[in-house]
DNA sequence: AATGAATGAGAATTCATTCAT
DNA sequence: AATGAATGAATTCTCATTCAT
């Protein structure tokens, strides 16, 4: 105990929030107890209470840190390319870092798809920099003539979310059978920007 | 006893069970008291557990419910039409389903996108008839020379009836605003079929 | 478990009221645990919430428990004689009501003391009728050449009811050896009324 | 270190025991916490424990320090002019000690009211000085033939420093309406001195 | 078959105290 | 000497489940 490096702080604290994204993962909320993640980042339960306020607290700082690293997904991505290019961008920018900080974007993507007005708030400010980012790319494409315009992109992009959160679910939920997580960008494609009817003198 | 007694007891477990779907739908699992559900249907704690064994097995029971009303999804479906027009049909025959029993049809649906192991089963293996008309309308697309044939129509079908419920989850988050119910047949066909991208000669 | 006479739920009832009484005459609200009024009573710790929702709670109705006890202390006192005697009267009720429920009005009074404001309206509220009855023999003593006008009446019978309140202390904090119970109304008489002074002519 | 490291100890300490004093007052020994008072002081947790053994030896602390304040209760009281007037005086010398040091003495009377096995002694070990100042008035003014000799005035004595209490509490209490410090010294000898009653030839 | 009081295992949270730095 | 992070016992309150009536 006692005085104690800031790095040790910082370490302590990054252990609790990695231990507590996996069983917020694996658990939900309310089945993960404080006692789970304390015991399982090696403190004592009163340790949690000096980093995180409280469980919810530290819940939303789980979702937090996951949007953080989440902002890269659309800082990283190449801005070049066709719209259908830059979408595929997009969701590979996604789906790398899910595969890096993969317990926070679960806890994250299940928070977004329950929709509980608790986290609701939370969870859509933090989604908001990469469902901007769709839709300017979305605009975009509406300008070059690539995209359907009889529905504000807006709405689109939330859909393009959506169904990479949908393709996510599945893969976790199949233990990662279908779809791998390296599908995910050409089935999100190919479902939202190409569709799954084919016409004459068309790709697919 | 006799005849009267045993309607009585099915309208007993009839309420119950609409009840607690009330009650799962708005709060979730966890979150809903055997207290709650008791005494929103009338009936005294001790009562529910006549009739059912835990509340786990009574949550078990409302989505086998839910999923038992769902399976007019594919049998309502008007087989005729374009494979567009019977995937909107589909579609439309779900909505209705979840209109009627909104609370039964938002517990499966939102179960469906938690992957939790108890319910895992039950909630894919209920749900595996409507996937199933998807799959054979798509099937007889791909003969028919409307649907792209470089995906296997069975990963379709999941994806579209992911897609609704991304719609679903989407209207009861926004509090109906959007989309609302009436629009998602048309999206739902519009993203999963049309695709948002513009090509020369097509609809949008 | 399961039904109970309702004279059965009210023996359970008071002889929790009993045990926390003792309890919080001793130890006071923070230091007295729940579980110590559970086992104390001979109920489970949840019991003790199927009767009063908080502790507080329960504080509240030890207290209003004492004062409704204590509204005899102006009801029983016969309205006859001088001025003198008739709060020599009140005080004897008061004490009567001390000694048979003596944990109750040890909270009662110690509370009152604390001037807390959690509980400050209510311990006043129920000492109201017997601030009340002390005030209208006092407004009677002014009206006949008795009692003191310079005064408030309404003050003074708060000096009354306090000095009454200090001599249950010194009772108790003395372990009963000063002042007696017995001479309680004796001794708040002779403060209040007669004055410690020596006058000529006068009894003393 | 040397001299302006021992008198900067001194500071500290007092620093600490007039902030605990604020605090305990106001909220009481059980719902003041270690950090408030370190971190009102302005020092560190662990730095409370280089000064004090506990929360409970600073709590006797500052009741030490409050009493020991109040000697001056006697000490600064003018020993002349007749009984009722030397009993003023103490009086008086009391209410300018409680203004002075309000927190301190503050604890110590709320503390004395409680009468807790733990403090008990200590509250009534240190207001000795102060009872016995007024009991030897109150000898002498027996003496002079200005008191009541029926009582023994050591009794007499802590009855008077009883409803010096009551009237404390009741300032507090009413948050400072009624009565007044002002008015505490008038009324201490009016309820203690010359009572209530009125009888032919005597002032009041 | 219904009832609902009783139960007691948890769970979150607080906080006095310790002690390495 | 001061610090303040770590500790873990203690406490309040919840609630699924049981079972006597």
């Amino acid at each position: 105990m006692g005085r104690i490096t800031a790095e040790a702080k910082v370490e302590v604290r990054n252990r609790l929030l990695a231990t507590a994204a996996r069983h917020f993962a694996r658990d939900g909320l309310e089945r993960t107890s404080i006692d789970a993640i304390a015991s399982g980042a090696g403190v004592a339960k009163g340790t949690v209470y000096n980093y995180f306020r409280s469980k919810g607290d530290l819940f939303a700082e789980v979702i937090a840190e996951g949007a953080r690293q989440a902002v890269q997904r659309y800082e990283a991505n190449p801005a070049a390319g066709s719209t259908r290019d830059r979408l595929h961008g997009l969701a590979e920018a996604d789906v790398q870092v899910v595969r890096e900080q993969e317990p926070f974007q679960q806890v994250v993507i299940r928070e977004a798809l329950a929709f509980r007005p608790e986290t609701y708030p939370l969870v859509i400010g933090h989604l908001a920099p990469f469902v901007g980012a769709v839709a300017r790319v979305l605009d975009e494409g509406v300008a070059a003539g690539d995209v359907r315009e009889d529905r504000p992109a807006a709405e689109l992009a939330l859909a393009f979310v959506g169904i990479l959160a949908i393709l996510y679910v599945q893969h976790w939920g199949s233990g990662g059978t279908w779809p791998t997580l390296e599908e995910i960008p050409d089935l999100a494609v190919l479902l939202f920007f190409d569709g799954v009817g084919r016409r004459p003198g068309v790709q697919g």
